[in-house]
DNA sequence: ATGGATCATGTAAAGGTTTACAGTGACCGA
DNA sequence: TCGGTCACTGTAAACCTTTACATGATCCAT
């Protein structure tokens, strides 16, 4: 390789007259070493051009100072953005991040813990929802590596969380349609074994019961949170006998499905219908009607599951192994008041 | 630390009853080893749930398997998709690829450099459109890394390239519109400085020029590719007194604001007016009317991309060091014959 | 039988840090 | 003057690999 002979500790310390020792000591802990002496190896590091070789580095501390990201899919509008808010953190404290785009294959999730087990990677943040395939299955892994799960949690194994509260954040969305005056309200997206879609579709249950209305099960609509899967809902209504005055979907994708059907249909909207979203996905506003939905805060959730990550890393006792952040409410032109 | 001690070399070798020299070779050549040597070391790693040391072997090799990806935006729908593709090709290559979000920040831009400088990456995916800051300036690092530009050129640098051809997908795009009928087509997102929107300029230029028809400079509108650049400029039309038949966009982003522009003035489209985009983002498909577009191959793009930097990387000399793929028309609902 | 080639393995160096421990002077109090 | 602190610096081990080179065995052709 053509690849000139990059400056190590050793030429610093040859050119600033003091030993290797001194040189480590003056570039992590200045405060260690004499002024004279410590002006003599900042000149040197400048004049050499030296920048630590992170591979020693990391070999001897058994720290990388990486974080992999694992998520099914990174092009995801949803998570691309929560990828920007854990990269500023860990940007800020010296951390770089690996990205593991596993596409929900099992494999590809065992097939990135190489990173882990050979060091590469201190610790873990998990979008996929559950542990990678592979870590913790068997008692002998009952150690697992650092990690924390951020959108989506991981059940029924302690895994600190960061998120938004999904309850809630259904719960106000359904009262605000409730508050305009709906009693007929659907639910789209229904997934039991999806942990984000049940707890959004509890939300709107408690919503409806805290109104006093009565939830009527045809409204209830599965779903996997496609747009797809939000066009075939709606169709689905008008072959049902009964239709509602408003659409609460389980996210934003799943609202544009229904808009475009209802649009196709030539409905009127909001007029003859409303409908809402959750998660305000950067295209939103680009629909017509502009979706009315509750928005994530997606960049704080980034910061704040690195935060809790790094916190973990540093061995400290976290304030709270569970962070989440209330969803706030975008008015838009989805809603409006039920048509007669 | 908790973290109990790993299985090293060591103990894989005296498990084994060998020297780690032959530990090594069985892993990495195991051709080299007597089959029944062989078969008692791949018996005490597996025992011993060994994994190579990933750290010690950069440190030794100088190479550490990673790919700094320098973005802008990671969280750009067209950038995430390209990331996609340059992930499955390292992934299959052993590489790990390493996020940099400059958000444009020359500063950040120079801090993610120490990924290079450090040993951590060994080469460079730039999405920037140009060298990072600090790079290439000053003739002492006249030797630049490893790095391919994708998505947008670097000028001026002779920086490998993999993207699209620009200039003949504007040409496809305008040519679409002629065929129909079009002779007076606006182009939006007119930015000399900037080579992609240059290149898709001149090749609507071409197109016109192709059928014979004379550009009229009023309908040349500056624009910065974002929705809102799109919205104003169409807005723009309205004030001058020259009005289009067909709007040919820079991207779909500026697409979608001209068809917001427009649908809120109550026109019916694609009857009125045709719009054409570029870039085929997910949500092209979900605006009213459905956005005729150019597909880029994004998946491809990231693949070729990863694969001319690994080329280089081995040292090889690539076939080309420039790779130009084709955008493929997208036929959807906002183009139609113009109206009379 | 002998020289040389081939094959399999071992020895030890090198890669560049951090840090425990030891050492050196200077200074202070008794 | 001496013992003891203190502030600073140096020595050397440790982190875990890969690989050039050396060694020894086997085999074949002479």
């Amino acid at each position: 390789m053509l690849q000139q002979k990059l400056a190590t500790i050793e030429d610093v310390a040859a050119m600033a007259g003091v030993s290797i020792a001194t040189v480590s000591r003056a570039i992590n802990e200045p405060t260690k070493v004499a002024d004279a002496t410590r002006r003599k190896v900042t000149d040197a590091v400048a004049r050499t051009g030296y920048t630590t070789n992170a591979m020693a580095r990391s070999l001897r501390m058994r720290r990388s100072n990486m974080i992999l990201i694992l998520a099914p899919d990174v092009g995801d509008p949803n998570f691309s953005n929560i990828l920007v808010g854990l990269e500023t953190e860990a940007s800020k404290r010296g951390y770089g991040l690996l990205i593991g785009n596993t596409q929900n294959d099992p494999s590809r999730e065992t097939d990135y813990l190489r990173f882990i087990s050979s060091n590469q990677a201190d610790g873990l943040i998990l979008f996929t929802g559950h542990l990678p395939f592979g870590l913790g299955q068997s008692p002998a892994d009952a150690r697992l590596p650092p990690m924390v799960a951020v959108n989506e949690p991981v059940l029924g194994q302690d895994i600190p969380f960061v998120g938004v509260d999904n309850f809630e954040g259904a719960r106000i969305a359904a009262e605000h349609l409730i508050s305009q005056g709906h009693r007929r309200i659907s639910f789209v997206g229904r997934a039991p074994n999806r942990e984000i879609n049940r707890l959004r579709e509890d939300g709107y249950r408690a919503a409806l019961g805290g109104a006093g209305i009565s939830i009527d099960p045809r409204l209830i609509i599965d779903g996997d949170g496609t747009t797809e899967s939000g066009r075939a809902a709606a169709e689905l209504m008008f072959v049902r006998d009964a239709l509602p005055t408003a659409f609460l979907c389980v996210n934003d994708a799943t609202a544009m499905g229904v808009i475009i059907a209802l649009n196709a249909r030539r409905y009127d909207l909001p007029r003859q219908f409303s409908v809402m979203g959750f998660d305000d996905i950067s295209f939103a506003s680009f629909i017509t009607p502009s979706l009315t939905t509750m928005k994530q805060p997606r960049h704080r959730m980034g910061e704040a599951a690195m935060e809790l990550l790094l916190t973990l890393l540093a061995g400290e006792k976290p304030k709270s192994r569970e962070v989440l952040l209330r969803a706030e409410l975008i008015l838009r032109n989805s809603v409006s008041r039920p048509p007669g």
